[in-house]
DNA sequence: ACCTGTGAATAAGTTCACAGCA
DNA sequence: TGCTGTGAACTTATTCACAGGT
């Protein structure tokens, strides 16, 4: 490693690259320059490379960047190379979405389990996966399940964040929408739609 | 306005000041200081202040800010003070989810109509709102709607995005994890749900 | 000629520390 | 005393420009 801190910004694009790569692979590309990738995924080609240097040289000079080594890379740096199982509490209308969305696979990311309180949810099976009794979370450290998504009211998020760390559980994808509080170990991204879309007016112009 | 140009940071901070006073709102607190509203939202009282300086005096030294006026201000410097209307486009299991939210309300957005292909979709209804064929999109500007949604498969994202531009629309919320080539006069968000995932595994000591 | 990798320059964002007012 | 509002200091991130391989 060549510095000694590697700052946030990147990290948060590296999965942004593996995406444009897996995007350029599909068309059948083997090698791709900075130039190349930046048309797929919306960034400037010195923030590419820029971004690589803080892990290593992926690249040949004059050439570019072998396409299938550098997301091998770049998994290996988001520890993506080893299939990361996750539970999925709460199945409702998002919960369910999320069961049939097919977009994990790429990453590694095989969402494991499904927990839900709704008894009449309990033990309906979707895409191979029984829905779970949210009583038996606990089971999840056994399983050897580190992350979650939670996909429930905003009412019920605190709590279930607590029951979430208690059951082991280090990285939290909350769809709820509110601040969660947690121990410093463990890593919580929310994703809150609405407020994503209540972003939007003001750049709009006047109407 | 006191400063020439305002920074992105505090305006994509704004909406989650919204939520925390929502919040305390709903606690029936009628004051909050800086420090009382950071527990609520996670950010340090010294960026909150700082963040509302780059649009105005909002507060009382001494005392604090009052929720209800401070929430009226932040929703008319990002334009949610008038009800914006949005179209989803994709009533799948995503577009479902959706238009199921109860969340959109609080910040003055409304899903006023939803769109697909799919003709078994086409003329169902849900929650008073009739999906119409995706040709008939063109009928969103006569109908005022700036806002769009996209939850469709990624292979048609970008001719989505082309059609919704050519209609009018000026904001674009996407859930396809691709970048979206549109004109600068409009703003895309895309949630990219398994590449937020991506990132949680980084975060965690090795298993 | 072409494209990467990276110090240096610039820009943006955060944190501090305290003046100013209730 | 308590809490806001904000220049100034500091930290982080982006962009440039070009040396250094292929």
């Amino acid at each position: 490693m060549r510095y000694s801190r590697i700052p946030d910004e990147p990290i948060r694009r590296l999965p942004i690259y593996l995406r444009g790569l897996l995007l350029a692979s599909e068309q059948g590309q083997k090698n791709i320059s900075s130039n190349n990738l930046a048309d797929f995924v919306g960034v400037y080609p010195w923030q590419i490379r820029k971004d690589f240097s803080y892990f290593g040289d992926f690249g040949t000079r004059g050439v570019g960047y072998n396409v299938g080594k550098l997301a091998k890379e770049i998994k290996k740096i988001l520890k993506l190379n080893i299939s990361q199982k996750a539970a999925l509490v709460g199945v409702g209308n998002l919960g369910m979405a999320i069961l049939a969305f097919p977009g994990f696979g790429i990453y590694g990311l095989d969402i494991a389990a499904a927990f839900d309180v709704n008894p009449k949810k309990i033990g309906r099976k979707i895409n191979n996966l029984t829905i779970e009794n949210f009583s038996k979370l606990g089971t999840i450290k056994k399983r050897k399940i580190k992350l979650a998504v939670m996909a429930i009211p905003r009412k019920a998020a605190q709590e279930t964040a607590d029951v979430l760390v208690k059951a082991g559980v280090r990285g939290i994808l909350n769809f709820s929408p509110c601040y969660l509080v947690v121990p410093k170990k463990v890593k919580v991204i929310t994703i809150d739609i609405a407020m994503d879309m209540a972003r939007l007016p003001y750049y709009m112009p006047a109407s």
